[in-house]
RNA sequence: GGCCAUGUGGCCGAAUGGUUAGGUAUAGGUCUGCAAAACCUUUCAUGGAGGUUCGAACCCUCCCGUGGCCUCCA
């Protein structure tokens, strides 16, 4: 079997992972804001940072997974003032920041395990680590790598890139930022404009503040990942995952302050997932253009012509790779709909069957599954590939219904190689790609009532009383319940 | 303006030198009282122009288009 591959940000290659410890893998996933609903662009990194964690784990690593809480507020500057995301809406809402704090929380929690992610290990906040924050930047001042000015203090970015490679991460060169980095308010507190904030000196009106040796005040947007980091997963860890929009300032600003810290750049191997866009453009705040995912799971969005569900959702994203951009559109949904029920529908009936004494074992058959299934592991080791995984599912889902109806229908596997697929789709579509069934509210009662109604238009049949059969068929369907004769005079049904 | 990506069928997307995955859609067929589902078959694509090569979606050059980052951003 192949090993884990990855595509490394830092490196831009795609190279084999080790871990530093043998079994252990340390992964540190920036997780969101919780200033205000999560919406599609968001469930992106989550999801694939998801998947990713499962197939760790899948390889038997034992793996620490933090995801941050940023709920300490960060300046707003796209106006005049540099305002506390939080505290704006705070005020405007009539709540107070951390009622707010817990009520985005809670919220993006809900939409998380709708999705089917699993919790991380650790999910620190960034109020809850002011202390380590504070630390961090009197560290990198006394080291002489930072500056106070007027209560705020401010990393020498410049000083940085004497020694260390400043940009390497991003692609940035230290020369064409001084060039092209705008003017912004309170730059001129800087001794150069590429320096970014550690702690920002509070003005009054600010309600999220904190006592600090330089007054007070709150932190900058990147030292809360490193300090957090530093905490749950040492000095230097594995994987530090986030979308590609981090890449910079974020991620390069982490790594230059925790480099200045820790003597080493903080983690191994950086992943980044691409964008979801909308007609071609970013999903995102500033653009205009976000779904919220409560109007995803509900329909109640201008731009979409139905409700999609969080599976939906998550085969959408699986069925491309992490690292390319994926356009939405309702076509593009209606899609992945159609092909995870389709997908779905054949895991269940390959549940269903086994090895048939009365029928011929196709050993030509057997090698292609072996053969489909097998591959998905070197998919995934080639840098997570998703896509090609399902394309191999989808193969077999063919084969699969034909043992049903059709071609198949007289040939069976051996007891072994059902035993053997069943495990590996088992294994992938729930453990690794983490999909779930939705239909849920097939209760015991409901399918008394429907093997009834079956039972009902059974007999209506034999006496060619169509009428009354299609009537029951056909008031199901609005209720979105499908009813399907089968070829053998059984009679099933699937909820939509 | 700088840096970096990217352009694959109706739509969403795999694939980095050797029969252009897969999903969905379209068309026809099988099955069926009809329908649905399923299965089978089928139509449709590598932005443009050059170059390298026996061979290019893939490598090189130029052009055109789009996007991301440079500022909070997943």
């Amino acid at each position: 079997m192949s090993s884990l591959k990855v595509h490394n940000s830092y490196t831009r290659e795609k190279e084999l992972f080790t871990p530093i410890t043998l079994g252990y893998v340390g992964m540190y996933v920036c997780g969101p804001t919780v200033s205000g609903e999560s919406h599609l662009g968001h469930a992106r990194p989550f999801i694939t940072f998801d998947f990713i964690y499962r197939y760790l784990m899948h390889l038997n690593y034992k793996v620490r997974y933090v995801r941050n809480i940023t709920d300490a507020g960060h300046f707003e500057e796209e106006g005049r003032e540099a305002e506390d995301k939080i505290s704006k809406k705070a005020v405007i809402e009539k709540l107070e920041p951390m009622e707010l704090v817990q009520k985005y929380t809670n919220l993006f929690h809900w939409a998380m395990h709708q999705f089917n992610n699993l919790d991380p290990s650790i999910e620190p906040t960034a109020t809850g680590h002011i202390v380590e924050q504070i630390n961090m930047i009197n560290t990198i001042i006394k080291d002489g790598y930072a500056y106070e000015v007027n209560g705020s203090v401010y990393f020498d970015v410049k000083k940085y890139a004497e020694k260390y490679p400043y940009g390497k991460l991003s692609g940035r060169v230290l020369d064409d930022l001084l060039e092209t980095t705008r003017d912004l308010d309170n730059q001129d507190e800087k001794h150069n404009k590429q320096d970014f904030a550690l702690w920002k000196a509070a003005p009054p009106e600010h309600i999220m503040r904190w006592t600090s040796p330089w007054g007070e005040g709150f932190p900058g947007w990147h030292i809360e990942c490193s300090a957090m980091s530093k905490k749950y997963l040492g000095d230097q860890f594995d994987i530090h995952g986030g979308g590609m929009d981090l890449q910079f300032p974020h991620h390069e600003s982490e790594i230059a302050q925790s480099t200045i810290c820790n003597h080493k750049i903080p983690a191994r191997y950086w992943l980044h997932n691409n964008m979801i866009t909308i007609n071609g453009k970013k999903m995102g705040k500033s653009y205009n253009n976000v779904i919220k995912l409560t109007e995803l799971f509900s329909g109640s969005h201008p731009l979409l012509m139905q409700a999609y569900s969080p599976m939906t959702i998550r085969f959408f994203i699986l069925q491309t790779h992490y690292r390319s951009t994926l356009d939405f559109s309702n076509e593009a949904l209606q899609a992945a709909e159609k092909g995870l029920k389709r997908l779905w529908e054949a895991y269940q009936l390959l549940l269903k069957l086994d090895f048939d004494p009365a029928k011929e074992i196709d050993e030509k058959i057997e090698e292609q599954f072996y053969s489909y299934c097998r591959e998905m592991d070197d998919f995934m080791n080639d840098d997570f590939n998703t896509a090609k995984v399902l394309a191999n599912m989808f193969s077999l889902v063919n084969y699969i219904n034909s043992f049903k109806s059709g071609a198949l229908e007289n040939a069976t596997l051996s007891a072994e190689c059902f035993a053997f697929v069943k495990n590996h789709f088992k294994s992938y579509v729930e453990n690794i790609l983490g999909l779930k069934d939705e239909s849920g509210q097939e209760q015991d009662k409901l399918k008394g009532v429907l093997d009834l109604l079956v039972d009902i238009r059974k007999d209506a049949r034999s006496k060619k009383d169509y009428a009354t059969s299609d009537k029951i068929r056909k008031q199901l369907e609005q209720l979105g319940i499908l009813m399907k004769d089968e070829k053998d005079g059984k009679v099933s049904y699937s909820f939509e």
